[in-house]
DNA sequence: TCTGGGGTCCTAGGACCC
DNA sequence: TCTGGGGTCCTAGGACCC
């Protein structure tokens, strides 16, 4: 068995650079909604130190002082570099898990390559000349090593490709690298291993794998035999989605439940559209609200309500009175709000899903009238046509000062070159 | 002043059945 | 005094991931 996990190297801020080569080199971040976190950083953000995730405000002087470029985050630029990504990695590796937005295994084995890591080195190099877009691919016999040879691969090779397959190489990575940077060890279990004198991911390959799914989970069983080289992972089939959230935090509180309602039914008719091009129809519907989780001094309030539908709808009018009404179930006056969103989960398919005996309902004009909003929108943009209770005015907007250009999927915001 | 968004899986415990 | 055994399904909450 051998796997591939083929890894973008700080996937947004290349994806900025593609199209702003002056960006190269320089310290580059990219930001969350509200441009309030940092979700990307470029080589030189790291070595000043700039952690994962951090709040803007709290770096603000060390953006000044060394003079750090922001991005706020345009995900339909990095969506569409991913497809295309994407794409030529099922093009050399047919045999592919895309498993997120920047990563994909693969399974190697069957394809009877004489050198796989001079293969991956050429995928490597294809992807760079076709997209811009460096990557980085570790290469092992399990998904949990090959993730750990793509950690290597970026922090310790010039050409970006690190096979991990000699016992005595495992054993120098595992005894080099900490527990809890081993997938799916996650910051509580690496505490709790700790306590067990377990630090280094050759302890964690050390312990007994019986033992560990008697006083832990099954989880951790698998990564002890997947540590040893024996595969436990397989590559996962494209599956429908089980649950569709949509939510955001506002950039200034609401009380209003106008504003509130408004907002929730954008998200609600952003979480149908998505259910209808899975064509999966919800059958329960959760609505939650909560105030700023931070501000540790003011009065706290978060609360979820939820609801089964007596038939599974798409339909974004009736999503948005559904959810309308478990807000009004939860919303109390005098609350200042930071976040609402709503949540579709328990999907029947589109077609054939069972009526209500005692209410006529019209399922095909239904359909119909979604699927003319849909084509559209997808025609004229996202807002083009919209549910009136979405609001107008949407004071609650959130706020992406610094956007780069959608320069792949928007014919107005093309890159344009002159000649003289 | 200022802190994102969207997912999945696992387990324990309750409800229910025969 | 003394109250079985075995199974399924569902859910909430926790942990983890990108």
């Amino acid at each position: 068995v051998l796997f591939s996990l083929i890894d973008c190297n700080n996937f947004y801020v290349s994806c900025e650079r593609v199209f702003n080569p002056a960006l190269e080199k320089k310290p580059v971040l990219v930001l969350s909604n509200n441009d309030g976190c940092v979700i990307a950083r470029s080589n030189e953000s790291k070595s000043l130190g700039i952690p994962m995730g951090v709040p803007v405000h709290q770096i603000k002087d060390i953006i000044e002082r060394h003079q750090i470029i922001c991005f706020s985050s345009n995900f339909a630029l990095y969506g569409d570099l991913s497809n295309r990504v994407m794409h030529t990695i099922v093009d050399w590796l047919p045999d592919s898990e895309i498993y997120s937005v920047d990563e994909a295994f693969s399974r190697l084995d069957n394809m009877a390559l004489k050198c796989p890591a001079q293969y991956c080195q050429d995928l490597r190099q294809a992807i760079y000349q076709h997209l811009g877009i460096p990557v980085s691919v570790g290469l092992a016999p399990t998904k949990v090593l090959a993730k750990l040879a793509n950690y290597l691969a970026k922090k310790h090779t010039e050409t970006g490709v690190f096979y991990l397959h000699k016992p005595e190489v495992i054993e120098r990575a595992l005894k080099h690298v900490a527990a809890s940077d081993i997938w799916g060890v996650g910051k509580k279990l690496g505490e709790r291993l700790k306590t067990l004198h377990i630090h280094s991911a050759w302890d964690l390959r050390c312990c007994d794998p019986h033992e560990a799914r008697k006083h832990c989970n099954i989880s951790l069983q698998k990564i002890i035999l997947e540590l040893r080289g024996e595969s436990c992972l397989d590559l996962e089939k494209p599956a429908p989605p089980k649950s569709i959230r949509c939510s955001r935090s506002f950039r200034e509180v609401v009380t209003s439940f106008t504003d509130l309602s408004e907002a929730l039914s954008t998200y609600a008719a952003n979480a149908c559209s998505k259910a209808r091009v899975h064509k999966l129809k919800p059958s329960v519907l959760t609505v939650f609200l909560n105030t700023n989780p931070f501000q540790k001094n003011k009065p706290q309030y978060s609360e979820a309500s939820k609801l089964k539908l007596l038939v599974p709808s798409n339909d974004t009018r009736e999503i948005i009175s559904q959810a309308t009404g478990l807000l009004r179930e939860v919303f109390k006056k005098g609350v200042e709000y930071k976040k609402v969103g709503i949540l579709l989960s328990h999907f029947e398919a589109q077609e054939g899903s069972q009526g209500d005996l005692f209410h006529f309902f019209d399922d095909e004009k239904s359909q119909l009238q979604m699927r003319t909003l849909d084509d559209i929108n997808a025609r004229f943009g996202k807002d083009a046509l919209f549910i009136a209770s979405q609001g107008g005015k949407k004071p609650w907007k959130i706020q992406r000062k610094q956007v780069s250009s959608r320069y792949t999927t928007h014919w107005d915001e093309l890159v344009r070159v002159y000649c003289r």
